[in-house]
DNA sequence: ACCTGAACACCGTTCAAGT
DNA sequence: ACCTGAACACCGTTCAAGT
């Protein structure tokens, strides 16, 4: 539903409900569940139209560069709708999202690379973690009512980092405040970790390549 | 609080409520509100305990042992509760699980292994990244309800994957069904991807390696 | 085929009142 | 200090009834 979407877009999840989308409609919340079984059934829906293009193309024929760019492509459609990010990286409905297509994809070109049978498998769960598991995070939503109160506490207990018994944290701080994880207030709607993302799917992708080389 | 974590255990975050909490406390549901700021700020503390046990010791010297022991006991204090592990994926609100004394551990062992300014935040960045994102991925819950329909949708739509159209798909089936992100119905509870996972922290420690040989 | 309307069994959270 | 009790503004979902 493109309607429940956009609203999800707008207000979040925790802002989104089946009479809020009916309002939005102008419509009964009960005329909803003739179009729908549920609401997981349509939140399932949701986020398969939001991922609809981020299914990737066949090339290019490196399968470094095939990765990367995958990795890449999903990120950016999750950008687009960052209040999805949790259904997808937590609830298991959200297996709606990916088709058999890029699945049949992600196998091929884990094939060409050199992984076989078992190793095919946990390769491919690997790559579905390493596509998911970032961006799930980087989206976390923050907690939406008393933002102000979280972020002065945030900020506050980080100004008070004793840098006799957290020398290092104390000494990284201003690299790491609200840019890194746990120790940020805003999220990657806000603050995107595009340098940490890449080096990342980098350290994926060149792990995978030692794993064939020295398994 | 210790009570909301057993009843998050034995029911799922979605079975779980404050006045589900009172009645199990013997307490009017408006009671709760006394102890703790509110929900969000509970399920926080909840997270926090569920984690307690996951902080790593120091040793060992060798990086790359440390790293996969951290990712090993932090998949092992998940497994434990595996219910809260939406709630440390997909919630800003989560950063109270782990503690500064985490970071500083983290930071000082990337640094030894040889990442400086920048170059330590993004790997930080990715520790983090692969610590939560395998295991919220393998832990995520199914759809509570109407389970056995969707385990019987889920196998038939795998019955029906034509060999023409998604040949390596239909060709590593066996090996994949129930045991595989995405192609599975059940989660990290029933069936863990035990040697997935090892791939997984595997790659990503090679990886970093491989980052600090050739930058 | 598609929507209304009433109804049921829930929620989180407030606030005054009790002890 | 800690809990009761009533109250408010919400939920998802059902089912008969309308058109």
């Amino acid at each position: 539903m493109v309607a429940a979407l956009s609203l999800i877009d707008r207000d979040g999840l925790n802002g989104f409900s089946m009479r809020a989308l009916a309002d939005a409609l102008g419509v009964y919340p009960t005329a909803i569940y003739w179009h729908v079984e549920d609401k997981n059934a349509l939140l399932a829906e949701v986020v398969a139209h939001a991922l609809r293009d981020s299914v990737p193309r066949p090339g290019p024929a490196d399968w470094r560069l095939w990765l990367k760019e995958f990795f890449r492509r999903y990120r950016a459609a999750v950008q687009r709708h960052p209040n999805v990010a949790p259904l997808i990286g937590a609830q298991l409905v959200s297996n709606a999202g990916v088709g058999p297509a890029t699945i049949e994809l992600i196998l091929s070109v884990l094939s060409t690379a050199g992984f076989r049978d078992d190793h095919l498998v946990h390769a491919y769960n690997a790559v579905i973690a390493v596509q998911v598991g970032f961006v799930t995070l980087e989206m976390a939503p923050t907690p939406a009512d008393n933002l102000e109160a979280w972020t002065v506490h945030m900020k506050a207990s980080l100004r008070g980092v004793d840098p006799g018994q957290y020398p290092m944290l104390a000494e990284n701080l201003s690299r790491m405040e609200n840019r890194a994880f746990i120790v940020r207030w805003q999220n990657g709607t806000e603050v995107p970790l595009d340098d940490s993302f890449e080096l990342f799917i980098d350290i994926a992708v060149r792990g995978l390549e030692q794993r064939l080389v020295t398994p």
